[in-house]
DNA sequence: CGCTTTTGACCTGCGC
DNA sequence: GCGCAGGTCAAAAGCG
């Protein structure tokens, strides 16, 4: 844990992250090779905890797959950060934040929007997307940083259930 | 022709 | 109890 272990670190403690996320690194998160993220801690529990995931990357193309195992992403960019972020309310999501012009990152899923709103502290509305396919739980939400709008913050709920 | 997008309305939870 | 904010639904339209 020196140099290529600056993603690990410390489960920041439920303080008072008010209107603030904690910046703090996650340790549910590795990366693993060139363009591979693996989940370094036990998977299970992250879907368990009410931990959300930041990540920044400054590519828009970006392939996720969240599979059991962990998470894999394909695709040419390059880290800028990674950080853990504790939400309160106890639910399982992650939430990535990406470089990007476009808020429609594909992602190798389709998604059907269904529905747009306003958020209070932003300037920009928030999308809610919703997987296409039937049987999937997976729901999607995309806002731009309200701090960088150059930021799209991309939240996954759920699990895919379905190939692809 | 099927499916996605769009936009407003509606519902729910929480705070005051 | 009311108001606000966030989240979801649904009808109509648009596009491939």
């Amino acid at each position: 844990m020196t140099d290529k272990n600056e993603i690990t670190a410390d489960s920041s403690s439920d303080s008072d992250f008010t209107n603030q996320w904690s910046i703090e690194l996650s340790e549910y998160l590795k990366f693993d090779g060139n363009n591979e993220w693996v989940v370094d801690d036990d998977p299970g529990s992250f879907v368990s905890e009410h931990v959300s995931t930041q990540v920044v990357y400054d590519q828009a193309n970006v392939v996720s797959d969240f599979g059991e195992g962990g998470i894999h992403f394909e695709g040419s960019s390059s880290t800028r950060e990674i950080s853990s972020v504790e939400e309160k309310k106890v639910r399982k999501k992650f939430s990535f934040k990406t470089k990007s012009e476009v808020e429609i990152l594909d992602d190798g899923y389709k998604w059907r929007k269904y529905g747009k709103k306003m958020v209070k502290n932003s300037p920009n509305p928030r999308h809610y997307y919703r997987c296409s396919v039937e049987g999937c739980p997976v729901k999607k939400t995309v806002d731009r940083d309200r701090d960088d709008s150059r930021y799209v913050i991309t939240t996954y709920e759920g699990t895919h259930t379905h190939p692809r």
